[in-house]
DNA sequence: TCTTGAACCTCTAGTCACTGGAGGATGTAG
DNA sequence: CTACATCCTCCAGTGACTAGAGGTTCAAGA
């Protein structure tokens, strides 16, 4: 019933050197062995890394799902702290998105230029003076 | 007239040990050193990094960075090479915004959870069973 | 039982763009 | 001439992996 790392790694969709990183950083806790030292795993250990990698596809940070493991393993208490986490990454994300956006009207204010010598391009010429810019801070 | 490393970071609003970095990756060029090895700048420096710190500002990477400084350089050729490099981070910046976006609103149908126990929090429940996911995809 | 070979093991280093610290030298103002 | 801010080099750390070298184990087929 023991699986190996190489079969954890097809369930879970997780590369096997990323299992063995996540072991060393302490997400996972060290498995069973063989007599010749080779990782066994249980279904337990299936469902703790596959919450691993979709919480990482959420984008939460090691340190984050960290906290997440642990709260989820205290079915009885409340969910705030969960709560906490979630919208600190979410108000991340949406900081994240505003950057961007404000870059990306940026980007698209300058490839406005009509293709001429580079000693007239309006890309190189807002590169070198901020003050070309729409918005006063990046 | 010569600046030290002090004076041109304060100047072009770069880390002292970024500008020495900078030089470390072949970024800017070895500047004239004092008969101590101390480093002395001059004006075309000073406008070289401001372009540097701009262009990282607006999210160039180092390498697109290195060959928009080279193109510059060259001010009678067509800009069409500056404004391929532009519209790919262009793209890249769009599509970070696409999965950010998508991203985002995964987490608010996340958040929905109206504070219960652990053992029933939405946030958890979808963290282990990516069916619970809006999109199929992150 | 033996042999093959896929999969496993550990350890190290590389990625990107910096950032920080230790320990010592230099330059300038009073 | 002395104080001391600033400079120097070198090394290590960040986050979250990823890749490679060089060697070992396991399970299946002959
Ligand atoms: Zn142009
Ligand atoms: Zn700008
Ligand atoms: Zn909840
Ligand atoms: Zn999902």
């Amino acid at each position: 019933m023991a699986l190996t790392i190489g079969e954890l790694s097809r369930q879970a969709q997780v590369k096997v050197p990323t299992i063995r990183y996540y072991e060393q950083i302490g997400l996972l806790s060290e498995p069973v062995r063989t007599e010749g030292q080779q990782r066994r795993y249980g279904p337990e250990d299936v469902r703790r890394l596959n919450f691993i990698r979709h919480a990482r596809e959420l984008g939460f940070e090691v340190d984050a799902i960290r906290q997440l493991l642990d709260l989820a393993s205290a079915p009885d208490r409340a969910c705030g702290e969960v709560h906490d986490i979630t919208i600190a990454h979410l108000d991340e994300v949406k900081s994240k998105i505003a950057r961007l956006t404000a870059l990306r009207d940026e980007l698209e204010a300058m490839v406005g230029c009509d293709h001429r010598r580079i000693s007239e391009c309006r890309i190189i010429e807002v590169l070198a003076d901020h003050g070309q810019c729409r918005h006063a801070e990046h």
